[in-house]
DNA sequence: TAGACGTGGTT
DNA sequence: TAACCAAGTCT
């Protein structure tokens, strides 16, 4: 395979002029740190993270002071994020960090993939990121940064393919801390630059090279991508009875509930959808919270 | 494997 | 304004 391309230098040192100065960057940021980020940063702008990081990192500065205090608590202080799972999990994982592996973040691809809430994107990002190892890491910057210098497209297919794998792969710098930095380098250009919508071409540094401008920058024709409605629905309405118990210093009666959601069909679905995620805990007295 | 899963900013 | 989008994972 491939370790070098003609993108390779250009985008290196336009990461090195341009990388934005992010928290979890920081060299002294522990592999926690950087976990914690990657989990986070799914599915949500870094904007939104940058608070509830800190606050994170400061309070559970180590996956066993998280693991000693409830899951309930790890919900709450993951406020407004989106995805509340992601806590629960997160908790989850520094538990197991905890139990399985002395407290320390494993560096291996595979034991970071058997963590509860970490996938085949975050095990590469962390292990890149934080432990200088050469992985493909790939993520929705990446994917369609590969697709239209490479492929031409505008954006790459809904599903991620192995060709898609195997192209990232075949790109990665034979050295491991400099194809570490060259994943975050790709990543940061998706970000900054070669953004979904109104890319910002003119200041791409591989603007000469890319299949897609080449092409004329042809418009995406590919099947329908998903648009999600959210009114209405049952994501919405978990959203609103978990946030009831978030701000809640104590228990709340079913009223407190009820009084958020006018569907009660729906109310109630969304209600055991919670607890049997573990988001929710029913109590003897009838009353609800947060896990313990 | 398609769909569920939160939230808020941008166009 | 409604739709799209943001460092995905799980089932």
């Amino acid at each position: 395979m491939n370790t070098e391309s003609a993108y390779t230098a250009p985008i290196l040192a336009w990461y090195d002029a341009n990388a934005r100065d992010l928290p979890w960057r920081a060299p002294d940021t522990t592999p926690w740190g950087v976990l914690v980020s990657e989990i986070m940063l799914q599915q949500t702008p870094v904007s939104r993270v940058l608070p509830v990081w800190d606050v994170w990192t400061t309070r559970w500065p180590t996956p066993a002071a998280l693991a000693a205090e409830p899951s309930g608590e790890a919900v709450r202080a993951w406020g407004r994020l989106g995805y509340p799972r992601r806590a629960l999990r997160l908790h989850q994982a520094a538990c197991a960090i905890t139990e399985r592996h002395g407290g320390d973040v494993p560096s291996s691809h595979e034991d970071l993939l058997a963590l509860p809430g970490i996938g085949a994107y975050t095990a590469a990002a962390v292990a890149s990121f934080a432990f200088r190892q050469r992985h493909a890491v790939l993520d929705t910057n990446v994917r369609r940064v590969l697709a239209r210098l490479l492929s031409g497209a505008e954006y790459p297919p809904k599903t991620q393919t192995k060709a898609e794998v195997r192209l990232a792969e075949s790109l990665l710098p034979l050295d491991p801390p400099t194809a570490a930095r060259w994943a975050v380098a790709v990543m940061e250009l998706g970000a900054l630059v070669c953004t979904a919508r109104s890319p910002r071409c003119v200041d791409c540094p591989v603007i000469d090279k890319c299949a897609w401008q080449l092409n004329g920058r042809p418009a995406y024709d590919g099947p329908p991508r998903r648009g999600q409605t959210y009114a209405g629905t049952d994501r919405q309405c978990r959203g609103r009875l978990l946030a009831v118990l978030r701000d809640a210093d104590e228990p709340v009666e079913k009223p407190a509930l009820d009084i958020v959601w006018s569907d009660a069909v729906q109310r109630e679905r969304a209600l055991d959808a919670l607890i049997a995620d573990g988001l929710v805990d029913p109590l003897e007295d009838g009353r609800y919270a947060l896990p313990g």
